[in-house]
DNA sequence: TGCGCAAAAGCAATTTTTTTGCGTTAGCGC
DNA sequence: GCGCTAACGCAAAAAAATTGCTTTTGCGCA
């Protein structure tokens, strides 16, 4: 299969004109999987079922993005770019609870777990989960922004991550059981209390 | 494809006798998978490979596991279930330190973290990322436990995966920067410093 | 604006994988 | 020992993946 080189598919939107034949052919792509995954169980997707949707062929999707798993891998990044900022509810603490608690909400249900699973099991899985971590990350520096605006004390930005955001997602993927009512409550608490 | 009964292949290891003939089938299908995984890459990795090797028919690991990923999810729970109970070496924290920064290591590698995703991506995903995380947590209670009887003061589990597992699952699957030097340290501060 | 180059898509033949029906084997209870 | 049935093997058929070659088309450049 000599699959070393040939699996490192272009991921994510390439650097093509949003009116040439690739970017097209890229947006009715990822428009049929979006579909396809709306209303069949992704057990029953196939790449000929994208390709025929999507008005391709399938050798197009095949040496574009080299799998199943890389197309819905990719498809899953775009979809988990946050669209909004965090709502600023007036106060660091609340700020996180509400984004931590919809971030929760989003991803435990069960479109969310399967993208990050396509992200997570991806051979570029490096590339797609950094990219959607990035993307969380980025919306917490947003919050923390907004604190020291504020004349908050606020927490570094990697004490959120593995306070607060690494428990959801350890939650999420692995044992949902942990997760109870006040969950994510205990968790900014956990943060934002100091340690003496 | 209707698929969804299908999927719901049998997963682990089934109620057989250890002399029967379905258990010798799953040890050399096992074994076939460790030893490829060993030498090639998992992206030139296929059933009918694997089958041949094994010295059974494609069909009957078809039949038995579905396909390609949830074979690799029930190898992977198999070698994920810990060996030895955690090192005794003397006090609490240098115990958690010493399992949390042993678990980091193991499952940073290559092999670990194909483990896990394996485990993730599989269909009955819930089954077996719950039962991989059942072991660690139950490597916890052991160290917990023997805290105990030396009488100190013992942390809830849930806290200890929390604050000390997840964050480095987080770091393996999403964001390998946030483990620096002494991040397995830091965790167990975090977890062993208590709040006033 | 038009020309040519190269990247990307289409097409079709080939190969490989997956599915499935049916006969056979072998473990397990009686 | 004697069936009964779950699990396996075999082989044919269907589906998916790969690949060589042709065609299209976007883009840079004169």
């Amino acid at each position: 299969m000599e699959a070393t080189e040939k699996k490192v598919a272009r991921l994510a939107t390439p650097g093509l004109r949003p009116g040439g034949r690739s970017a097209r052919v890229q947006a009715s792509v990822h428009a049929a999987v979006q579909a396809l995954l709306a209303e069949h169980d992704r057990a029953e997707l196939s790449v000929p079922q994208v390709a025929a949707l999507a008005g391709v062929t399938p050798s197009t999707i095949y040496r574009r993005w080299g799998d199943l798993n890389e197309l819905l891998a990719d498809v899953a990044v775009e979809r988990l770019r946050p669209e909004t900022e965090p709502a600023d509810t007036g106060g660091l603490r609340s700020d996180l609870e509400s984004w931590l608690e919809q971030y929760r909400e989003e991803m435990s249900s069960e479109p969310g777990r399967a993208m990050l699973r396509d992200v997570l099991a991806s051979l570029g899985s490096a590339i797609g989960a950094a990219q959607c971590c990035a993307f969380s990350r980025q919306q917490l520096a947003v919050i923390a922004a907004r604190a020291k605006t504020r004349g908050d004390v606020v927490p570094d930005l990697d004490a959120m991550v593995e306070v607060c955001l690494a428990p959801i997602l350890y939650g999420i993927l692995f044992d949902a059981t942990i997760m109870d009512e006040g969950f994510v409550r205990r968790l900014v608490d956990r943060l934002l209390t100091p340690a003496p």
